[in-house]
DNA sequence: TTGAAAGCGCTAACAT
DNA sequence: ATGTTAGCGCTTTCAA
């Protein structure tokens, strides 16, 4: 079944068809209605293939995650995919697996599909990358970051500062012997840095311990962290975690040790993820609120699309969410 | 930049480049070489929606989860897009929103695009659904699910069999007083409907206690469950949940509370996700592989578009991991 | 407001 | 092994 048939059905123009279902405005309300009906007849579902190659607008929108399993970034992509199908665009999926080598060649088997915008976690690294960005004229956006020379438009926050801004809370509370578990990918390193700069900066004799963990990062990795903090010389009295899901397992290993939490202990995590208000006892985090990156990120979308390019850059922030673990 | 453009930088019939790129081995390997310098010199990448509406050969599969943020699936959705993605096929996402009322139409836009394959979670309900799935011709797989009357394709195992498993577990361990807690969604309901029906069946005069909680299910909606259940007048010795996000604010609410689990309190998930082996104490829970169903979803996608079609059902089962809180 | 012609960039099918 | 022609199903552009 093809617009063809549609025009035929109704006894129109193939053309007729064609804005009856796209610009009804522009053609006479009878035809529409006709147009309607003969759709409905014959079971037609338009080729958005056809359309797409003929009006080099494809209504695609590519989105590349770190990694599909990692949960921080669900919400985000949740809002981000809703958002733009309520103006009928829609996602395709690519993953970078935390893997920079990779990312020329995901950009051009996502390019290949001609989206009318890529939207990246994180901001692109490999100069191989933005070049092809740069040379095939698609919008990019940026999330989750705050590079200094964003590519095109950008969306997030400053991943160093929150890790400064833990460092200042726990600091703040008269924590001392401070310790970091950070998962291994760019993002979780730059909250990693930012915390380690800010205690160098405000005590300079400090020393911070920390460990690393592969991302993308678990409960079991979390406790199996803490307990690996333990067994040092020096037990830590705070420890910021750079996800929620690693300050649950810090959590539960605390607990399984009867260590108290906050009192011999202070637990600080990152993402408000679901859970953060729940735990036991409920876990201080730094809240980055995926859904407002994922729907600001599909508004320059679509002011891009209209031409009417206003902001290119957007700090959505982050705040500090003072429960109890710290 | 097209093949076009290519063609004429090598010195050969865009047709001769188009094969240099598709199928180098029906070309002269000096032919191929100098298309594959012409690619370099000219940047080009191929644009996909002209080749998927020249040979009505999309290498883009449609999955549709129900919910983005429900975690359970993502292992699954990332064996899936990986596996895909070796063979050159992208993923393009949508989301039912446990709402079968919107699948209609949520098909029709996805059929728009004219995928090779639509993978779905779960079975189509609708049938309005159906019958437009039907007519597309579009290749369905319908997954996690083991329907009596599967669309086309199936890969998955009976959900209701898993809630018969549990009880028979449970009771088998000498529990009683048993409780479930569910969530509002199509295969949870299908594992509570089995776990009630095996307990009817083996002690007809049994009670079971039932909690039903929103999907996708969290962490804090477990722990005011068990509140809940404990609030009631006879206390549960075992619990059910229909997912191990919903177990582990069952253990976060009875450590909580001071209970002993499994002594006082046996726990059991569903799902067997990551955290599982790590919580306090380590989750009883039922392994569904993801993963597997991933990939053997990929692999009948395969096997269909080279027409050596084969079985058409594949039950991947799912097995008790014990380990201690039931 | 409607229609006709042309073409988006590629591949299938046929011819050489 | 390579080239030529036609056409996938739609929209843009121009004409009526």
């Amino acid at each position: 079944m093809t617009l063809a048939d549609v025009a035929r059905a109704a006894g129109v123009a193939h053309m007729t068809a064609s804005r009856a279902l796209n610009s009804p405005e522009t053609v006479n309300p009878e035809m529409v209605e006709r147009v309607r009906q003969a759709v409905i007849e014959t079971g037609y579902v338009p080729n958005l293939l056809a359309g797409a190659l003929a009006s080099a607008r494809s209504l695609l929108v590519a989105v590349i995650v770190p990694s599909i399993a990692s949960t921080i970034y669900l919400e985000f992509v949740q809002a981000l995919r809703g958002t733009l199908a309520s103006k009928g665009y829609q996602v395709i999926l690519g993953e970078s697996d935390y893997e920079h080598q990779l990312e020329p060649a995901l950009l051009d088997t996502l390019i290949a599909r001609r989206p009318d915008a890529i939207v990246m976690v994180g901001a692109v690294r490999s100069a191989e990358g933005r070049k092809r960005l740069l040379a095939s004229a698609i919008p990019v956006i940026e999330t989750w970051d705050m590079p200094a020379d964003p590519l095109d438009m950008l969306v997030g926050f400053s991943q160093t500062a929150v890790g400064r801004a833990a460092a200042g809370y726990l600091l703040g509370e008269g924590r001392r012997r401070l310790a970091i578990i950070s998962a291994n990918d760019d993002r979780a390193a730059m909250r990693a840095q930012g915390f380690l700069e800010a205690v160098k900066e405000s005590h300079p004799s400090m020393r911070v311990q920390s460990v690393l963990i592969p991302a993308p990062s678990t409960l079991g990795e979390g406790r199996r962290a803490l307990a690996d903090l333990l067994s040092r010389a020096t037990p830590p009295g705070a420890v910021f975690c750079t996800s929620d899901t690693v300050a649950l397992g810090v959590l539960t290993e605390a607990k399984a040790r009867g260590i108290e939490v906050p009192k011999q202990l202070a637990v600080m995590g990152y993402g408000d993820m679901n859970f953060a208000p729940d735990t036991d006892p409920p876990l201080t985090t730094i809240r980055a609120d995926g859904k407002v990156i994922g729907r600001e990120a599909a508004r320059l979308i679509f002011e891009r699309a209209s031409a009417t390019v206003k902001e290119r850059v957007v700090d959505v922030g982050f705040s500090i969410v003072r429960r109890v673990s710290a």
